[in-house]
DNA sequence: AGTACCACCTGACGGC
DNA sequence: TGCCGTCAGGTGGTAC
């Protein structure tokens, strides 16, 4: 599920139930997501801190702890944070779980385990060593320009290059693709200035509206692929059939009208 | 600089 | 019913 505006929806959701609550324990159910410390670890580092306040950057977020540390969380392909109290609530992949001491409880799922969850003393250091570029939402057309101009390969690629710029992923970078009437492996050097430029609009207004909506598709607008992504689906525009083809060894969905070949 | 393929994991689904 | 391959919105490493 995690692209950037489902980890924007979860950096909400915490921001508005897991703030300024004193943490009375850390439970780790899985440590397989705990990179660079152990389970009581964790725990010893958080007993009797809040977190504060928190930042994203592309699918990252981070928590920050009384001023002194971050807590790191990425989340695969299956994470998302649940808040809850009792027991018949709690979801059913939680790995760990922050307990505070007004009751609640907040959950880290991951069912396939493939996030996260580290302590970083600057999320700025933790960005600038894992090679990120700048997070996707809001970023100028300059600096898109820049870092797009002169790549070989598929656009598709290009987007979904975490060091290119950080946030977007498998759906949405298909999703932007769709807006522009892109074909998915189109190479970047035969895009001009101005595809390239209306590339970086239909990019902003998707990752704008998703996390508006929530990232919740069945609120997206009536012309979105994402809602219709699966092949023999109708397209949105011209109700013609939706195919699917493999970009770097990733299911990809276009409308094959819509989004004509580069070859032909 | 790019791409292909494997690995890490669990679970759902369709075919036989 | 059970087994098996394939696929799933993540990243990292290696070989070409």
């Amino acid at each position: 599920m995690p692209e950037l505006p489902d980890v924007e929806v979860f950096r909400q959701y915490m921001e508005a139930t897991s703030l300024h609550k004193k943490i009375t324990g850390v439970e780790v159910e899985n440590e397989r997501v705990l990179q660079d410390i152990t389970p009581s670890g964790l725990g010893q580092k958080l007993k009797g801190r809040l977190f504060e306040r928190t930042r994203r950057h592309g699918k990252h977020m981070f928590a920050c702890a009384d001023g002194e540390f971050w807590v790191m969380f990425h989340f695969g392909m299956t994470g998302f944070f649940k808040y809850f109290k009792n027991e018949e609530d709690k979801p059913p992949h939680a790995r760990v779980l922050f307990h505070f001491d007004n009751g609640f409880c907040l959950a880290y799922d991951s069912q396939r385990m493939l996030g996260k969850i580290r302590i970083v003393e600057d999320a700025g250091d933790f960005i600038r060593q894992n090679e990120l570029g700048q997070d996707a939402l809001g970023l100028s057309w300059d600096a898109f320009q820049n870092r797009m101009h002169g790549r070989r390969g598929t656009v598709k690629t290009a987007l979904m290059n975490q060091s290119l710029m950080a946030g977007i992923g498998n759906i949405y970078s298909d999703e932007i693709l769709f807006q522009t009437g892109i074909h998915p492996k189109t190479q970047m050097n035969n895009l001009n200035e101005g595809l390239l430029k209306k590339m970086h609009e239909h990019m902003q207004r998707v990752l704008k509206t998703a996390v508006d909506k929530k990232a919740d598709p069945e609120e997206f607008p009536d012309d979105f692929l994402v809602p219709h992504r699966g092949s023999g689906n109708k397209c949105p525009r011209c109700g013609g059939e939706i195919k699917k083809v493999k970009v770097n060894n990733r299911g990809t969905y276009f409308c094959p009208q819509c989004q004509p070949s580069p070859h032909s």
